[in-house]
DNA sequence: GTAGGGTGCAACTCGATGGTTGCGTGATCA
DNA sequence: TGATCACGCAACCATCGAGTTGCACCCTAC
């Protein structure tokens, strides 16, 4: 029950920039530049967060002739909620319906 | 929607070692020795990781005489859960059903 | 009362990381 | 072809935080 790829979501999730960037794109898929724009951060910061929201399998990259658009692919997200279930499962048995819920989406 | 109960929670739930501790804790409830006797971290890097916890309104402080004894309190784990239902729900509608299912819980 | 074990507080180290600037590369369009 | 704009890489800085050690305090038991 190795919470291997939780890890990476979870480290994902942590930062609040993150997030807010994952929010942003899944509203609608955006470039780098595009995202800069419309945050107070440099062009480079935000590359650094895609980088990592993409090794997390959170983002999917999409080369557009000169620019690169990034598209949200939420799949592995459900690692995290699978443990957040079964912490909170032992507790709360409401939160059991989660996991199998998430159960029958695609693995990776 | 301000998802600034999720931001501590996601703060807690960041740290590898946190998540190892509530998973035990969401066994039994147990002391900072006890679970330092555990880890391969010292008890004041527990403390200090409970105290992050208790914070975030996940962990429960009960003090038994000489001791303090931690259990876990996973509602503010719902509010992690509805942000990520937020974000994935747009993606795929079977997440939508998470947020449904913990909306009924007492919030705070 | 006194010894001992658990807790709390404070100072310190150190590695991780979010942010920046600078520059080189590649694709678009006039 | 040349100007321009977006991207990628690298170096650098500053802050944050996880972990440690040391010591003082409190509760319990003998």
């Amino acid at each position: 029950m190795s919470s291997d790829a939780a890890d990476a979501v979870f480290d994902a999730l942590a930062d609040p920039m993150r997030r807010q960037l994952l929010a942003r794109l899944s509203a609608h898929p955006a470039s780098a530049t595009e995202l800069a724009g419309e945050l107070p951060i440099s062009r480079q910061a935000v590359a650094k967060h895609l980088t990592l929201l993409s090794g997390a399998g959170l983002l999917q990259r999409e080369r557009a002739g000169r620019d690169v658009r990034y598209r949200v692919t939420p799949a592995p997200l459900s690692d995290a909620v699978d443990w957040i279930s079964e912490v909170g499962g032992q507790w709360d048995a409401r939160l059991a319906r989660l996991s199998a819920a998430l159960g029958s989406r695609p693995r990776h």
